[in-house]
DNA sequence: AATATTAATAGTAATCATTATTGTTATTGT
DNA sequence: ACAATAACAATAATGATTACTATTAATATT
C-alpha cells in the first residue's frame, strides 16, 4: 500500500472523532482539506484501511459506520438519538459458555446493545 | 391489517422453512402458487409481518433475512457455507452483567456469532 | 536527477437491495 | 349491492456502495 495524502487524512478524522462515522461523513469533513476529493476515494480507502486493520467497519441499519479503536470491545446504539457509542465488556464473562453452542466451532462473538443512553436518559428526567 | 392471500402465503412459506430466506428467496417461493406476484408486495408484507411481530428480520451483511421463529433467540453464521442457524443461548447466564454498562440503559441485547457450522467442521474432518 | 512503472486518484457510470408511486383490484363494513 | 379503502402489480426512484476509465502521483531503477 503506497502512501496519499487521501489516505493519511482519512485516518486522521476517523482517529480524532468518537462519532463512529459513515463514509458519507468522512467524504463531507476531508473535502474541508481536501476540496476536490471523490465520494469513491474515500470509500476505497476506508475498505483499504479496515483491510490493513487500522480502523474498524460496523453495521448499523443499512449503513456502514467506521470506528478508530480497534482494540476488541462492543458497541451501544442509543434508539432515541442513534448514537452508537463504544462499550468495554469483560468478554471472559460470557464467552466460554459461548464456544460449545451445539456442534458448531465459535470463533467470533459480536454483542450488540440497544437502548437510551446516558444523555437521553438525563434529558428525559428534566421533563 | 386486512387479509390477503399474497401475505398469508408469505407467512406459510417462512414458517415452513429454517434457511433464513431473504426477500428474493421467498419472491422465487411464492411465485410457485401466486406466479405474478410482484417483488414489491412481498417486501411490503415482510415489513408488515415484521411490524405485527410475526417474523423476525436479521440483518445479514447487505441482505435482511426474514426468520419465523419469534421467540428470543440468537443467530450463528457459518463462515464457511454461509447459512445462517437460530441458537438457544440461556440469556440469564450473562445478561444481568450487561444491563449495567456505564450510564447507559440497556433494553436489547443481540449476540451475533460466527464460526464453522457442525456440518462445515464434519466435511473439514473427511479431508 | 531523469525516467519507467504502476498504485492511487477524480469523475462518473453501474449495481443491488429496498422503498415509493400510480393506477387497478379485492376485501370488508354498511 | 355498493362505497370506502387496504392491498395489489408494475415500474420508477432512491441511496449506499462498487466498478470503470483516463489521468496523476508515488516509488523503484537506471
Amino acid at each position: 500500500m503506497r502512501y496519499s495524502k487521501q489516505r493519511e487524512e482519512i485516518l486522521k478524522i476517523i482517529r480524532n472523532t468518537n462519532v463512529h462515522p459513515t463514509a458519507d461523513w468522512v467524504y463531507e469533513q476531508v473535502r474541508k482539506t481536501i476540496p476536490n476529493i471523490s465520494l469513491g476515494t474515500v470509500y476505497r480507502n476506508l475498505n483499504q484501511l479496515v483491510a490493513a486493520e487500522l480502523i474498524l467497519s460496523i453495521k448499523d441499519n443499512t449503513v456502514v459506520r467506521y470506528d478508530g479503536n480497534v482494540n476488541p470491545h462492543n458497541h451501544f446504539k442509543c434508539l432515541r438519538c442513534g448514537n452508537v457509542y463504544d462499550v468495554e465488556i469483560p468478554e471472559n464473562d460470557f464467552i466460554p459458555q459461548i464456544n460449545r453452542i451445539g456442534a458448531h466451532r465459535v470463533t467470533n462473538v459480536r454483542l450488540e446493545l440497544e437502548g437510551i443512553c446516558a444523555d437521553c436518559v438525563q434529558k428525559e428526567k428534566l421533563n
